[in-house]
DNA sequence: CATAAAACCGCAAAATATTGCAATTAATAT
DNA sequence: ATATTAATTGCAATATTTTGCGGTTTTATG
């Protein structure tokens, strides 16, 4: 057999079971596990499945998200790098929704154990490929235009919750005027989301700095930790280190 | 034989099987491997074929478990439209997760106006492109291999909803057995959306019958409405219809 | 933290590819 | 027809790829 049947024969696995294991592979195909093994890291290296302890999984088929994201996105990928530095194992998260945050689950290192509360779908779905990651999806009706889940249900979750990092995503930012976001009930679970949490962090493009939505969130001070692509010691962000804000 | 001929042969071969052996062409063709190699090469060259170690394999590839998993598919199309023709405006719906219902989805005109309850990520992500569906999505730790929810969260709030019709997806049905799952998480919760919905339907395609996996869901008669690719009048459906459970 | 499973590494054997070359065949022009 | 050119084919020597195995390290999980 061809190794390329086999990578055919691994990917319809794949996509009728979401997972394989490596030993069933091996069993199914009649080669060892070292050649599933390497078959799985070129089909890993082409970008049809990821590898995971033990054996693959399919990818997360995130939709439409993704022609959003392309904008900023090299931005978006410093600041995810600084964030990822904050994530230590065995940490309880809380990630929202949002683009920037998406681009902090995609720079997960596979090997990080965390348990993850999000009320983002993409954010979720990709956390399924993480085998040393458990997610929890907070559920309620879906806010079609980000993805993400709002309502009492996630509400009355996050009350009973207590994570050590929020990594909180927000339109708008400004010392005077705080957090403020375009869209009433994302408001809620902010807080919500807030109040839950150690530590709130922020990634912050910089163009966001200074600017205000009609709804506020919370007050400025609210905010543990935001990370913009700029120097932690630049100008812009005097204001805000001044509300006592640690910048990254 | 003229290159033109082996060449025949070869497109021949690789349109039946899907892949060649380099080797096998070379008994085959009663030519040196060499020139079966020589004459990859010029098919490549054409884009008629892709050239991998050892052999060739047909560019438009079709799944492996081939023409079988082809079937699926359009068997399961098959089965999502009778199920659509259930779905009437301004009902309530849960929908689980699994492969079928996901079809079912797939294929709802964007006119319907409706209120969908569901645990899994795939039809809630999709479910964000119509405008005229409120979609509510059950919260609770993720099921890795389904992409969908499972955990008490989805259960407290299942037992505070109502709805018209459950789109239950289930593995194994058998007229003894009952309705079961392979997944003892699982079962709880589809237990909780039967007891939720006035109608439970389910698709079923015709080799999950009279089959059965480890853990139970519910006896065979909390089924209302079956839907196989199978005529309603077909023999083997009859022990079902025996049980009360209505055929489409 | 101990233990079993899985992943990784390097190696060697086997299979397959590549290349240059010579022999053969086909094509074409004169 | 025939000479010349071009294309095809098989072969041998050499390179590359693939694969399984033993030994070691890493990972998962109680």
């Amino acid at each position: 057999m061809l190794k390329e049947e086999r990578h055919n024969v691994i990917l319809d696995e794949l996509r009728s079971n979401n997972s394989v294991k490596s030993m069933k592979l091996s069993e199914i195909l009649r080669v060892s596990e070292d050649t599933i093994r390497r078959d799985l890291i070129d089909l890993e290296k082409n970008g049809q499945l990821k590898k995971v302890h033990g054996g693959a999984v399919a990818l997360s088929y995130i939709p439409s998200f993704k022609k959003r994201e392309v904008l900023e996105k090299q931005t978006k990928h410093v600041i995810a790098k600084k964030a990822l530095s904050l994530i230590m194992d065995d940490q309880v998260l809380i990630i929202d929704g949002g683009t920037s945050n998406m681009q902090l689950v995609n720079i997960l290192p596979t090997d990080k154990k965390l348990t993850v509360f999000t009320n983002s779908l993409p954010v979720a779905s990709k956390l399924c490929e993480y085998s040393n990651i458990d997610s929890v999806l907070l559920g309620g009706s879906i806010l079609r235009k980000g993805h993400t889940t709002i309502g009492l249900q996630s509400l009355e979750f996050l009350l009973d919750i207590h994570a050590d990092i929020c990594f909180l995503g927000i339109t708008s930012v400004d010392p005077e005027f705080g957090l403020t976001e375009a869209n009433l009930e994302e408001t809620t679970i902010k807080k919500a989301m807030i109040q839950a949490s150690d530590t709130v962090v922020s990634m912050v493009i910089s163009n966001k700095l200074n600017t205000r939505q009609s709804f506020k969130v919370e007050n400025m001070d609210k905010m543990s930790i935001m990370i913009t692509e700029l120097d932690p010691t630049d100008g812009r962000l005097q204001p805000y280190v001044q509300k006592g804000i640690k910048m990254m």
